[in-house]
RNA sequence: UGGGGCGUCGCCAAGCGGUAAGGCAACGGGUUUUGGUCCCGUCAUUCGGAGGUUCGAAUCCUUCCGCCCCAGCCA
């Protein structure tokens, strides 16, 4: 078996369960409610329990937590397993819902009743939250606690019956009104609801808490190792307490993790529903989104995701881990896979005055210095060209190898060009043409005298160019950590990042993009990695910029700049 | 200060009584027809603080400090 990702202490737990002989498998579940789509953080969680299931030979179920029809929809349902999909994740035969198992809940929930562990209150939920104490104080038992068995059977089933209005009447279990843990002082294990469910339509009004269906659902299932993050810490014992007085005969052990947060972004389900919500960006799928759909769009790979969740490990310190890792990531696989073109985002014409008129040839380019098996393509080369505005400085600072008036660069590929003479705007100044001499001894980018020329550019030819819009992200956020500046009291629409969208029209890209589909990944040599954006059509193409190449240059001049 | 957690390099994170892994970032240098990739090197005498136990402590004990979570009929 071959043992890959670090170690953590789940693992580590998980390696004595077997040692041990308490459990010979291992069986997990990634359990999601479908009220929104699924993040990176959430990818966190799948690639943990899916990639142990399958280390350790087990399996891992996909469970939708559907207990609150309020909040959940089918769209849900199917964006979400589109995505656990897409990064590469089996449930196989093991799809599962909690809302299949309503009739054992309700049958558990009568032997509660029965045993004198659960019973119907009418407190009202104002009076239940004044009855509950507060996190210095105990609470104090309801009226209702001491129902008989007899009236809390009738009573719960008239809730079930649909004969209450919601907020009249709920079940709760009969714990421990003083305790220390809030979670234990009876808790709400089923609520009036009267609204359509996704999948049981209208045969119940009466739903449970995540407390009570968690704890059973995974004990429904056989489920080993229930993990979820560290904010249910204190409702272990009560995950605990269920399945005790229940006397089930499968108590899988809940173990908590840190969850994943990134800077400069925000990982909840309810601000990123606010987020489209606002109309803030375009969707769930928005590529400066973290959702799983948003990083799609915006070019990431299923690969590059799953090792950004194995790098980032797995603990219980609380932790915001940076964007650089996750750019470290998608770089690291692109690199290796994406096929190279070359494309000008802010078009500057050049007119090689010496190559012949009307005339134009074809070069060799490879396609992915990192596979040779890639191969080869052809590009065009004529007279009249175009390369990218930022590689021409009329006075160049230090440090700067690129063109300026006088200087010799190499056009990839091509030839070694050298700028003669600068065209501009006679009122405003503006370059609008740049006019340069080829040494038709360079073709390819070879000079047979062994001159060296510092700077090597990227270009497309004129009169083949692809008109093409660009769209240019950077992070959603201005601020590290909008969640921490939200709670001293700035708002996120504050410190949104008014820049995180920046759209090029009237790029030139080699005609060879024409060969690209939506959804298709590539580099544009110098500027960065790409994807077709699913929008794009082949009158009118759009790429979006995954993410950068690492631009020592940029480094430079900001240092330079102080 | 009721309960539950967590504090090891700027960011993740190993370490489980034997003398601080690794990755990202950063910074030097080499190679290079992408200022990309790749390669090589630098980057915690110190583990939140203070005591203590021990031949020996990030690891054990005491105490203090800081941060996070919990008072939904959300999950």
């Amino acid at each position: 078996m071959e043992i890959k990702g670090a170690s953590h202490f789940i693992q580590d737990i998980i390696e004595k369960d077997l040692e041990s002989g308490k459990h010979d498998t291992v069986i997990t579940r990634f359990p999601p409610e479908p009220n929104g789509y699924l993040h990176i953080g959430h990818a966190k969680s799948i690639c943990l329990n899916f990639g142990l299931a399958e280390k350790y030979g087990g399996r891992c179920h996909l469970r939708f937590d559907d207990t609150n029809p309020r909040k959940e929809d089918p769209e849900y349902v199917h964006s979400i397993m589109h995505d656990v999909e897409w990064l590469g994740f089996h449930w196989g035969d093991h799809l599962y819902y909690a809302s299949d198992y309503f009739g054992e809940f309700y049958r558990y929930s009568l032997q509660l009743i029965k045993q004198g562990q659960a019973y119907v209150c009418s407190l009202s939920p104002d009076e239940i939250r004044s009855y509950r104490g507060t996190l210095t104080e105990p609470g104090i038992n309801s009226p209702y606690r001491k129902r008989s068995v007899q009236e809390n059977l009738e009573l719960f089933q008239e809730m079930k019956k649909g004969s209450f209005k919601e907020g009249e009447y709920v079940l709760r279990a009969r714990i421990d009104m003083a305790s220390p843990n809030i979670n234990m002082r009876d808790p709400v294990i089923y609520r009036i609801i009267h609204a359509w469910h996704h999948r049981t339509r209208d045969a119940w009004c009466i739903y449970p808490t995540y407390d009570y269906a968690h704890c059973l659902s995974d004990s429904i299932e056989g489920i080993t190792h229930s993990l979820c993050s560290l904010e249910f810490q204190d409702h272990r014992p009560l995950y605990d307490w269920f399945l005790e007085q229940l006397g089930v005969s499968c108590h899988p052990q809940q173990i908590e993790f840190a969850r994943l947060n990134l800077n400069f972004t925000v990982m909840s389900k309810r601000k990123l529903t606010q987020l489209v919500q606002s109309g803030h960006v375009s969707g769930w799928d928005d590529p400066r989104m973290p959702t799983i759909s948003g990083l799609r769009r915006r070019g990431y790979t299923p690969e590059s995701i799953r090792r950004f969740c194995d790098l980032i490990g797995v603990a219980k310190s609380d932790n915001v881990v940076d964007m650089s890792m996750l750019e470290y990531c998608i770089r690291e696989d692109l690199n290796k896979r994406a096929p190279r073109y070359m494309g000008v985002i802010n078009p500057l014409k050049v007119v090689i005055t010496n190559y012949p008129q009307e005339s134009s040839e074809e070069l060799p380019a490879i396609n992915n210095p990192e596979d040779e098996a890639m191969g080869t393509r052809n590009v065009p080369f004529s007279r009249v060209i175009y390369i990218e505005a930022e590689d021409f400085r009329e006075d160049p600072p230090k440090k700067y190898f690129r063109l300026a008036p006088g200087r010799e660069v190499r056009l990839r590929y091509a030839y070694f060009i050298t700028c003669q003479e600068v065209v501009k705007d006679q009122e405003t100044g503006r370059i609008l043409e740049l006019r340069c001499t080829y040494d038709p001894a360079t073709r390819g980018g070879d000079s047979p005298d062994g001159r060296k020329v510092k700077g090597t550019l990227h270009w497309v030819s004129a009169g083949h160019a692809v008109r093409s819009g660009v769209r240019i992200y950077d992070r959603l956020f201005s601020r590290p950590n909008p969640i921490q500046d939200e709670k001293k009291g700035l708002a996120l629409n504050d410190t949104l990042n008014p820049a995180s969208l920046q759209e090029q029209q009237g790029c030139m890209m080699e005609p060879a993009v024409k060969g690209l589909k939506p959804g298709d990944i590539l580099q544009f040599e110098r500027l960065g990695y790409f994807c077709v954006d699913p929008e794009s059509t082949p009158a009118s193409p759009v790429f979006n910029r995954t993410v950068s190449l690492k631009d020592t240059w940029a480094k430079i001049e900001k240092k330079m700049q102080g």
